[in-house]
DNA sequence: CCGGTAGTATTACAGACGTAATCATTCCTA
DNA sequence: TAGGAATGATTACGTCTGTAATACTACCGG
């Protein structure tokens, strides 16, 4: 039994996003999170909400008239899953690669830096 | 005059990478170059080619009664457009977690992460 | 000179996505 | 008790994607 990771467009994510953090919730926290954030119509939340439960993103469940989602799958399985995708598509699975990339081309604080020189040292090498 | 980058989706970046690797190249060579990698029908390469060109991420010129392929963005360009989506979509943006991530869940060998720190020194750091 | 072949261009079609509007139900309120 | 408001369900609709098939055109060979 593999993973299954519905595929999450990026509209959703940030559906996603508010219910990883916040979990459970109402559809209307959903829309009050996000306002101000994205500008939706509430009723194109909503659809979004319900894509994502069918999609197995979400679940729910009834609460007074309403439902309170939860997610249906890690957020940390969703990263990977997606890092995974971009990794193979965009630098040909090496992550070497990515990582040179990153390291060249975004922005990084002195601090960042360390830790990362840290986190690279603390790697359990083969 | 901002990048304007078109979008290219995940079955026509594996269109894209054979032509910035080998262009300028015709419809037919493209199509043998993914022969046994893919197993898109000859027609459904030539529509994703014809797409490409409409997005214009593609160029191309007469040859004879062909046409022969060219990209019309760089590689690099649409390498660093598609990492700061990723990068925003996923990490918020934050290019550190972003490269945490890749140390901790994806393999490097040691001297990926020898060279990595070597880039990390080299860094001129603000 | 005519028809087949090899290219390109146009059309097809289903499913996903972004973005809602409309329908149906139910509960609250006047 | 009937009507409106709130909520979820269904439907809408244009664009993009994946995946081709069909139409058109021009050149080559007999």
């Amino acid at each position: 039994m593999p993973s299954n990771i519905p595929n999450i467009s990026e509209a959703e994510w940030t559906i996603m996003e508010v219910v990883w953090s916040r979990s459970p919730l109402t559809a209307n926290q959903v829309i009050q999170a996000l306002d101000g954030h994205c500008d939706w119509h509430p009723k194109t939340i909503r659809t979004m909400l319900n894509r994502l439960v069918h999609k197995q993103a979400l679940r729910y469940e009834q609460s007074g008239r309403e439902y309170l989602y939860r997610p249906a799958v890690t957020r940390d399985r969703c990263v990977k899953h997606a890092s995974r995708s971009f990794l193979k598509q965009v630098f040909g699975g090496a992550s070497s690669s990515l990582l040179a990339h990153f390291v060249q081309h975004e922005k990084l604080t002195d601090e960042d830096v360390d830790r990362l020189r840290q986190l690279l040292d603390q790697r359990k090498d083969a």
